[in-house]
DNA sequence: CCCTGATTCGC
DNA sequence: GCGAATCAGG
């Protein structure tokens, strides 16, 4: 594939939304999220203001020693670094943090009601349909869960939910899920239970 | 381990 | 210009 003016538009878009490389490469498909990288960069259109990874921008004040402190370790094979001076200097205004929208912080106590509407979430474990012991090892490994939230959710991460959904008092439980599975190993055993051993469980 | 972006350098 | 390999960090 190569970067059509069509292609670099949506690569400029989606970046400018803050979406990562490999979201990008995944929508453009044929290249690898290193190509998008590398094409942000050749494009100048790098430093995003919201980047975790962001480093420390330079606050030199006066850089006396032009001591060349290369990013990146010059890897074995590198020749020789030529001493070059590193005018990186672009005294720009801060960029408008691009970033999604933050989402608004709601009072808990106003949206009591609300309940998110979007995949459909598994039942909360019922007391009354699981067996005690499942249910006691889920207890043992929700205090071990990596409480995610929403966003910090992946394909990979068990997205059981624990807790009030309505309050502040909520998370997904995030660790490793079982292959295939939306959930972690002990969250698996509570959702997907043989018919067999659900009936008559009921009161 | 999963992920992120940054950089280098042969092509 | 391109992007795999590699690096640094969360």
């Amino acid at each position: 594939m190569s970067w059509t003016d069509e292609r670099v538009e949506i690569l400029k878009k989606m970046w400018g939304e803050g979406q990562s490389a490999s979201q990008i490469a995944k929508e453009l498909g044929g290249v690898t999220r290193n190509a998008v990288i590398g094409k942000v960069h050749r494009l100048g259109l790098s430093n995003r203001t919201a980047s975790p990874a962001a480093k420390p921008a330079a606050k030199e004040k006066a850089a006396a020693a032009p001591k060349a402190k290369p990013a990146a370790k010059p890897k074995p094979k590198a020749k020789a670094a030529a001493p070059e001076a590193e005018v990186e200097a672009k005294p720009e205004k801060e960029i408008p943090a691009t970033q999604s929208a933050a989402p608004p912080r709601m009072a808990a106590h106003l949206r009591k009601q609300i309940v998110p509407a979007g995949q459909p979430l598994p039942p909360q474990p019922s007391a009354n349909e699981i067996s005690p012991e499942a249910l006691a090892s889920v207890r043992e490994v929700e205090k071990g869960a990596k409480r995610l939230n929403l966003m910090e959710l992946t394909e990979r991460t068990c997205k059981w939910p624990i807790g009030d959904p309505a309050t502040e008092d909520f998370w997904f439980c995030g660790l490793a899920v079982q292959t295939g599975k939306p959930y972690c190993e002990a969250h698996v055993g509570v959702a997907f239970q043989p018919m067999s051993s659900r009936r008559d469980r009921r009161r």
